[in-house]
DNA sequence: AGCACGCCGACT
DNA sequence: GTCGGCGTGCTC
């Protein structure tokens, strides 16, 4: 660099873990870095009585201080700053999000990192035999036969070995240091996630051949590769979208530029990392939720030096730094687990859009039922809309059939007509997979003396029925209760199950056909680690068996001999008060239907419902998906909702109920104070209190703010937020603001 | 959020 | 007499 060494600024405006919305200044002290004081850089400083971890955001010779009063930094911990994009996307989040920097910045760093550990990779040893002891057996060793079989199995591998490989074949660092001295191996130092990539071919494996529509994608991706370039991959299940992201991604790493893959927290199964790891050359970084800190530091280190050419990962995964960005992939991008549901509510979909326009590169939202929001922007031109029909099994996708429940006996849900299509799915050899939104053994426990009904003492909302083992759950709270022998309320013994869960499903299962094994999915039955992949392990080869459980069977796990989906009740979401239930109700039962016969049998879904003639239902199933998205967004417009226009939510708990209310009326009352004032075209509705008011003990309401301009809304969330800090109410309650909520609950 | 300071109730 | 409850205030 020739540019004349930065000049040491006077104050460091440092961002603080802690929820305070502002940076607190501080003075250099002790040496400058090579490159001069900048944004990124980690300090030590006393805040307050303790000591933290900061990161400089600004470099300044003034501030709001006198600058006498100002604290010296501890120490400088890092000589190089944090990765500009990192810190780039960070900065965008809080400000986007309305959150505290210093709390978002923690958010998106390794623990490790916050907690001051330097940003060196890890090393560890590898051995190669030298070029000396490529002749034969070397005579020295002729005594030691150790020795020599350990230099016989270096020179077997060219890369040589790392030290863990060579201690599992049961030999010993002396031999290792032996034959270093004897100068007939080498040791090398290299990153713990591997070294330089191997440069030259790309692929393990060969890329799938294309059909017409997939071809036609990929050339609208080719094209694009530099440019910012949002896409929304709208193919129906099976009509393999991911083999279109394997290819983006060669097309990527042959470039030397680096992948970025979201997947929903469910989708981060050994299945689909095995396809990425096993189609290229070079290491595929996972970042799970099985990492210990030190996995997820050489993780980042691994991507931020540009070392690692594939990253994928659950929602966390999006502040992932990247030396050389060159795409990144959302995949099942409608999913909700894209979203944080508290402190820092990001969305990792929209977080991925801005990025990559940041960056200039392409970016690609796959589903078979996007969002709505999604849907609209490919719809409007923002994202180009590439489109799979086709299925790589040749017969349409099974249609959902509606099975009116009225006035029918269920046996563990089930009516006798679909029981019998069961039979008759089995008899043919097949698997059936039998959908259930509840887990538990029942909804709840009812007294059929007088009607009383099984409720958690904390929360407004029933307990759940459990058999294994047997007691009261209430699934909003931790709370349990043993079984009561008789009604608390009249005394009567006649407490029966009301409704049914996947446990009980299962029962009557197991009952109506011994000879079949049945399996439960649900979290329950997964608790313990692997149990899922074990279980579709088996599934998988394809015997004769009835799958039972909730959503998590509905997402991502290629199930194919299952050829019967069944569906018990697609009810829940038809009339709930969330706008958004409906469409979350269709993306749902579209991809359980997805399940049935990706095998060479075309599949049926049964769909059971008290409403066969709901308007909705009918179109999804007569038409399909898209159909109904098309008709719901029309509904949105109508209705001045997302994605036509922007809303905020503000939620308020706490465990006095007063408190509550009397803040959340005050805030919506200077809310509607300073929309007046400021004329910003801002609705201000509320307060209300949210779905299930009593949650865990604490009263929850909320104030939703709706504009249909983008910057209005965050002009009046900052003034929202504002008024909050400054109202002394407000700190006996927890409040947050949701920015784009995806639920109302 | 932490963490201290501060001023009122039941205990070794 | 003190230990400790959580209200209030501050963090460069």
């Amino acid at each position: 660099m020739l540019d004349s060494p930065r000049p040491t600024p006077s104050v460091l405006g440092v961002a603080i873990p802690s929820p305070l919305r502002r940076l607190f200044d501080y003075r250099p002290d002790g040496p400058a870095p090579a490159d001069g004081w900048q944004p990124g850089l980690r300090v030590q400083v006393s805040f307050g009585r303790r000591q933290v971890v900061g990161v400089v955001i600004e470099c300044r010779d003034t501030s709001d201080l006198p600058l006498d009063k100002l604290k010296p930094i501890d120490a400088r911990l890092d000589d190089a700053p944090l990765p500009a994009d990192w810190l780039w996307l960070c900065r965008f989040t809080a400000r986007y999000y309305q959150h505290a920097i210093g709390d978002t910045l923690q958010n998106a760093m390794p623990a490790l990192l916050r907690q001051g550990r330097s940003l060196t990779p890890r090393t560890r040893e590898r051995w190669t035999a030298t070029h000396a002891a490529r002749d034969d057996a070397p005579p020295e060793l002729s005594r030691a036969p150790r020795q020599a079989a350990l230099l016989n199995m270096l020179q077997q591998h060219a890369h040589g070995l790392v030290t863990q490989a060579v201690l599992a074949q049961s030999f010993t660092r002396e031999q290792l240091k032996a034959l270093v001295n004897k100068g007939l191996i080498e040791r090398h130092e290299e990153p713990m996630t591997g070294g330089q990539q191997p440069q030259g071919a790309v692929l393990a494996e060969p890329a799938l051949p294309l059909n017409g529509e997939q071809a036609a994608a990929m050339a609208r991706l080719h094209a694009g590769l530099d440019t910012f370039h949002p896409c929304l991959l709208h193919g129906v299940t099976g009509s393999g979208k991911t083999e279109i992201y394997l290819q983006l991604i060669e097309a990527v790493i042959t470039r030397q530029r680096q992948a970025l893959v979201l997947v929903p927290e469910i989708g981060l199964t050994p299945q689909t990392l095995e396809r990425f790891r096993k189609r290229f050359q070079c290491t595929v970084v996972a970042l799970h939720s099985g990492l210990t800190d030190n996995d997820r530091l050489d993780a980042w280190e691994a991507a931020a030096s540009g070392r690692a050419p594939i990253v994928i990962g659950t929602r966390s995964a999006i502040f992932t730094p990247l030396a050389r960005p060159g795409a990144i992939i959302v995949d099942e991008e409608h999913d909700g687990s894209f979203k944080q549901q508290e402190g820092l509510r990001y969305h990792a979909r929209d977080l991925a859009i801005i990025r990559a326009q940041h960056h200039a590169i392409p970016v690609v939202l796959g589903s078979a039922t996007p969002a709505l929001e999604s849907l609209q922007h490919a719809t409007a031109g923002d994202y180009h809309h590439l489109r799979l029909t086709q299925r790589a099994s040749r017969h349409a996708p099974a249609r959902l059939e509606l099975v009116d429940l009225r006035g029918r006996t269920r046996q563990g849900g089930l009516i006798t007509p679909v029981l019998e299509a069961i039979t008759t799915t089995l008899n043919a050899g097949h698997q059936v997979l039998v959908f259930i939104n509840r887990r538990g053994f029942a909804p709840t426990l009812a007294c059929h003396a007088c009607g009383w009904l099984a409720e958690c003492d904390h929360c407004d909302a029933h307990m759940t029925l459990h058999r294994q083992p047997p007691l009261l759950a209430c699934h909003h709270c931790d709370h349990r209760r043993p079984l009561p022998d008789a009604c608390p309320d009249c005394g009567s013994a006649d407490l029966r199950p009301l409704g049914s869960g996947t446990e009980r499903t299962e029962e009557t299962l197991a009952e109506r056909f011994p000879d079949t094994p049945v399996h439960r999915i649900d979290r329950d039955s997964t608790r313990r680690r692997d149990a899922l992949e074990q279980t579709l392990t088996e599934v998988r080869r394809g015997e004769p068996c009835l799958l039972v459980g909730t959503q998590m069977l509905a997402k991502g796990h290629h199930l194919p001999h299952v050829n019967l989906v069944v569906v018990v009740n697609a009810d829940a979401g038809l009339y709930a008060s969330d706008f958004r239930a409906l469409e979350h109700s269709a993306q749902l039962l579209e991809q359980v239907a997805g399940r049935a016969g990706r095998s060479a049998h075309p599949g049926r879904v049964l769909v059971q419902t008290l409403h066969p003639d709901d308007p909705n239902l009918r179109l999804l199933a007569a038409r399909g998906y898209d159909a109904l998205a098309e008709q719901l967004l029309e509904e949105r417009r109508a209705a001045g909702l997302p994605p036509f226009r922007f809303l905020a939510l503000l939620r308020l708990e706490s465990p006095a109920e007063q408190d509550v209310s009397s803040l959340a009326e005050s805030a919506a009352t200077a809310t509607r104070a300073f929309i007046e004032h400021s004329e910003l075209d801002i609705e201000c509705l509320g307060p209300v209190p949210a779905p299930m008011e009593r949650r865990q003990n604490r009263y929850h309401m909320q104030i939703m703010l709706g504009a249909d301009k983008r910057s209005r809304l965050h002009a009046a969330c900052a003034q929202l937020i504002a008024w909050m800090e400054a109202e002394p109410g407000a700190r006996r309650v927890r409040w947050s603001l949701d920015i784009d909520p995806q639920t109302l609950s």
